[in-house]
DNA sequence: AGCACGCCGACT
DNA sequence: GTCGGCGTGCTC
């Protein structure tokens, strides 16, 4: 009999052993079904004949082995061990989120055949003119004809169309496995490259097969996505795969058909919106090498592949790259680690780098590549500011700005209206007594939509009816307080009577499609108001907007997290560069009362490099990240004083590492959300290494307290946010 | 996490 | 008299 030791999907931080007879054979990365208590687990076999296992006569046998073959290679369980240490979170649910739930379930791994199609003998016969009145089966009949392995029933033709090949044997269903592509011939002429773009590309591929850092640095325009694609150029020419990694709304069906069209060779997406089967599938298309490029979410980052030998991370200083619950990893720092392990380049792009990014040029583990120019050799946006100081207001609008916003309408241009504030009104207000819309659940105001007629908390997801009365006096002068995109959208209407509006937030693109709806309508370029959130400021190319305005950036000028300015001069160049993509400069207008605020005159005058010179200098002075590496245990319970207590037992304990600075406990930023207490603790540490042992040893000794099971805690490593 | 065991309060 | 509340312990 073997021992076993298989990690669980369970939140705890042990590992368990069974035995496993001689006569079935299993190897690290496996899946087995195992008992456990008085259920079934299905675990990931982690290590054969540990030294110090569970007393043998206590052990257990596999009950099933469900995989010939691994379902984790040995350089993913690399990176996983890696990350379930470096984030202190249980191996188990790391290696879980690794998997497609279809695995997680226990379905069979075993490359499946995939039915792909070919012309017969009469079908190879068939000759244009028979088409002219069917550009779809034409299309098709081309697809078959000089692609047949991209000929499989995806979105890019119907059901019915391929049936007439079939019902006339004019095609033949063919069961293939999957297996590594063949490479295509490019399909497309590269762009001339200006000679920074040149020498961006030469230093990728010059590292191709050894371990590299590069961070793309390029204003929007500057030809960042060209650079990408003449770097994927000699990798997919000899059979290998690429993996690109981009922000959660960053991808869109333009990136993926630029891709496809470029290079003719498989490419396959990873996001959140896919079904267990697509997932499923594109995970075994990149197992077995079938997919040469995978544009993808943050997750796709623990994809197997059979061949990867070039990994690219759009927009590098994106938050979406951090998970924000559970297995609170960073895609960007594990990509570097991923590609670490299996001595490969990374390249990073951004128009407006972390300041974690830059610190790492200037300590030398980065190798920058800096494009200066635009390459379509526009002029760069210019921003402006409208003091809003004694402005008489209308949809929240001064004066300076409604001109400009006409002004650029009669041009026939588009204009974008940025506000990150969704619904109708933040709040509403009673006009007797100053009573609010709080939620009873959360430490926030409850939104006033007005299309729903609804009071939505958008921290909790509770929602009311709009009341009609006061909730403290009784009075029905209930008024509105600020103004979300709802209300913008609104009150443009009448201000521009004649004028189409689109608005793109979470609530106007909920439905499906929608959103593609909305941008195509943009796309077309009617002169046209377009208002929205977050989703306005990444990756949509707006080519007639020539006008874009920052309706109110005082919300991020005297925010307490230290993160702020840094996002607030990534929100506002990246603003900038959606603006003027076409013939003429664009411009930014950007409303504030506090036009002579440093980091506004800063970002507008010299623009972001010099910002974030001077931003990575008070970072260093002040003692915070990059400079200082940042942890915080975060607890949370319906009892507040049980927050306390468990944060002021962890602080005692941590107590003996004088190398820490500790801060806290304090109430998160929200102290209430869904009902329940937040506190935190802050852990600073300038050495990394043991703010890891003082994590390793505090997470060990804290889950064997008591107190640790009447409340959730969590332990964030390297936080974006402070909330 | 999930599940069983166990010991106290209000009900068919 | 039972049903079920959730505190506590355990899972190789």
């Amino acid at each position: 009999m073997i021992v076993l030791r298989v990690a669980l999907p369970l939140p705890l931080r042990q590992h368990f052993d069974y035995l496993l007879p001689e006569s079935e054979p299993v190897s690290p990365g496996c899946r087995v079904l195992v008992p456990f208590g008085n259920r079934e687990l299905i675990g990931i076999v982690w290590q054969l004949q540990p030294a110090d296992h569970y007393p043998a006569e206590q052990l257990k046998t596999v009950l099933k082995v469900l995989d010939s073959a691994p379902v984790l290679a040995a350089d993913l369980r690399q990176l996983l061990s890696f990350a379930a240490d470096y984030y202190h979170h249980p191996l188990g649910e790391v290696l879980t989120s690794a998997l497609p739930a279809l695995l997680r379930e226990g379905k069979n791994a075993d490359p499946i055949r995939t039915v792909r199609y070919q012309l017969t003998e009469a079908g190879r016969a068939l000759d244009e003119q028979q088409f002219k009145r069917a550009p779809k089966r034409l299309a098709l009949w081309q697809l078959l004809k000089t692609a047949p392995e991209q000929a499989q029933l995806s979105g890019q033709f119907s059901r019915t169309d391929l049936n007439y090949f079939l019902e006339l044997q004019y095609a033949d269903a063919v069961a293939l496995p999957y297996g590594p592509y063949t490479p295509q011939p490019e399909t497309q002429k590269a762009l001339p490259l200006n000679p920074a773009q040149a020498l961006a590309v030469s230093r990728v591929t010059q590292s191709l097969g050894q371990f590299a850092s590069f961070l793309l640095d390029g204003v929007t325009g500057s030809g960042k996505t060209e650079v990408y694609l003449q770097s994927i150029s000699p990798v997919v020419a000899a059979g290998g795969q690429v993996l690109v990694l981009v922000p959660e709304i960053g991808l869109t069906p333009q990136t993926l058909a630029r891709f496809e069209q470029r290079f003719g060779v498989p490419v396959g997406v990873w996001h959140s919106n896919m079904t267990d089967l697509e997932r499923f599938t594109v995970w075994q298309r990149c197992q077995t090498g079938d997919l040469a490029i995978l544009i993808g979410t943050r997750s796709a980052l623990f994809l197997p592949f059979l061949t990867l030998q070039l990994l690219i991370l759009d927009e590098e200083h994106d938050a979406s790259f951090k998970q924000q619950d559970g297995f609170r990893y960073h895609a960007r720092d594990l990509a570097i680690k991923r590609a670490a392990l299996l001595k490969l380049p990374v390249l990073m792009g951004s128009a407006t780098p972390s300041l974690e990014s830059l610190a790492n040029v200037q300590a030398g583990r980065f190798f920058p590549l800096p494009l200066p120019e635009r390459a379509t050799g526009q002029a760069v946006p210019k921003v402006e500011l409208v003091d809003l100081k004694q402005q008489v207001m209308q949809a929240g609008l001064a004066g300076l700005t409604r001109q400009r916003i006409q002004q650029s309408l009669d041009k026939g241009r588009q204009v974008l209206l940025f506000l990150n504030r969704r619904g109708f009104a933040p709040a509403l207000i009673c006009h007797e007594c100053g009573w609010l819309t709080e939620c009873q659940r959360c430490s926030a105001f409850m939104t006033y939509h007005k299309q729903s007629r609804q009071l939505v908390c958008h921290h909790c997801g509770t929602i009311k009816a709009v009341p009609r009365q006061c909730g403290g006096c009784g009075s029905t002068q209930l008024s509105t307080v600020g103004q979300g995109t709802e209300q913008l959208e609104e009150q443009l209407q009448l201000l521009f009577p004649n004028v189409t509006i689109t608005r793109l937030d979470r609530d106007s693109t909920r439905r499906k499609g929608s959103l593609d709806q909305a941008l195509q309508q943009i796309q077309q370029g009617e002169p046209q108001l377009i208002v929205g959130t977050q989703m306005l400021a990444k990756g949509h190319h707006f080519p007639n907007v020539a006008l874009a305005v920052i309706v109110d950036v005082d919300g991020a000028l005297y925010s307490s997290d230290f993160r702020a300015p840094e996002q607030l001069a990534q929100l506002l160049t990246q603003v900038a560069g959606r603006s003027g993509r076409g013939v003429e400069a664009g411009t930014v207008l950007l409303q504030t009362h506090y036009p002579g605020h440093a980091l506004l005159q800063d970002v507008i005058q010299n623009g972001y490099a010099s910002f974030a010179r001077s931003a990575l200098l008070e970072r260093q002075y002040t003692q915070l990240p990059p400079y200082i590496h940042l942890a915080l245990f975060r607890a949370e319970s319906l009892q507040l004083e049980l927050c306390q207590q468990w944060l002021q037992q962890l602080t005692q304990l941590l107590g003996a590492f004088p190398a820490l600075q500790l801060l806290g406990p304090l109430a998160c930023p929200m102290e209430r959300k869904a009902g329940k207490y937040r506190w935190q603790l802050q852990l600073f540490c300038k050495d990394r290494k043991v703010l890891h042992q003082a994590l390793a040893q505090a997470v060990a000794t804290v889950k064997d307290w008591p107190l640790s099971r009447k409340l959730k805690w969590q332990l964030d490593v390297d936080p974006l946010d402070l909330s």
